[in-house]
DNA sequence: TGTTATTTGTTATATTATTACAAACTGTTA
DNA sequence: TAACAGTTTGTAATAATATAACAAATAACA
């Protein structure tokens, strides 16, 4: 069997949850969510992250322990993410910015080094907050 | 009275054995080794960790949950890193790279959005595990 | 069908981090 | 000095995040 095609039913759950989400979503908050569909334990619910993840349907914001779904559509895996995030509101928006990352993914030091994965978390304020 | 110039005395205790680890060190781990110095509570560690991340002393790697000591010595505050990760071994460096700290510092989108501080995480393998 | 691998359900537990509040210490000023 | 304000510390309790272990159900497929 080649790699999975399509999402099981938890998953599903999970993305869906995530995807009409307006603001990144915690674990438990998901778990809280889609109780009501049948997902009792938190291992259900970081199960289907962990897939999703993997597969690039959503991402994890690190520095907040919470998740996006991907909204860029050539983003197949989680492997070279940039997030701007708003210290004031805590809105994420993921960076689709074809320079960045093209300068990230040749980026080379002296290390030795061959990366194939970067996450880049820019913090600031949003237009909204900075006016206040 | 200006900003605080000296480190109290469990912010030290919790710097130096960071600074001495060879390795990113977990907070509880860290909890664990200064017990013999009088730091009982987790909050204690907490704390001394939090002022030494704020002034850029140490360095917390997200994706891992670990905490290093800096060892860039223009790196006075924490709002600019960046970071290579061995996925093997777990091996942490951090990267000081003025091109690349140059291009994220003035690094603009189109979101209108004023970047202060970013993180940066890239992941591999090293030269050593690389040749494994 | 029987066999294997994957996914799921469930309980328990481990790990990471914060709240709340009282006590001790530090520097300032009446 | 004594009162005070601000900061740091100690302590207990608890919240929030994440994983281990194992049995049951389901899916792929020879
Ligand atoms: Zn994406
Ligand atoms: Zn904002
Ligand atoms: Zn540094
Ligand atoms: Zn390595």
């Amino acid at each position: 069997m080649q790699k999975q095609q399509y999402l099981t039913k938890n998953q599903q759950i999970v993305l869906d949850l995530v995807e009409k989400s307006s603001e990144p979503l915690k674990a438990y908050s998901i778990l809280f969510n889609v109780q009501k569909k049948g997902l009792k334990a938190p291992l259900q619910v970081y199960r289907a992250l962990d897939k999703l993840v993997e597969i690039g349907k959503i991402h994890k914001i690190e520095s907040r322990n919470a998740f996006v779904a991907c909204k860029n559509s050539s983003c197949q895996v989680s492997k070279a993410t940039a997030f701007s995030i708003c210290e004031s509101c805590e809105k994420v928006t993921e960076i689709n910015n074809s320079k960045l990352s093209k300068y990230l993914t040749n980026f080379e030091d002296n290390s030795g080094m061959k990366y194939n994965k970067y996450n880049l978390e820019f913090f600031g304020l949003c237009k909204k907050c900075k006016n206040k």
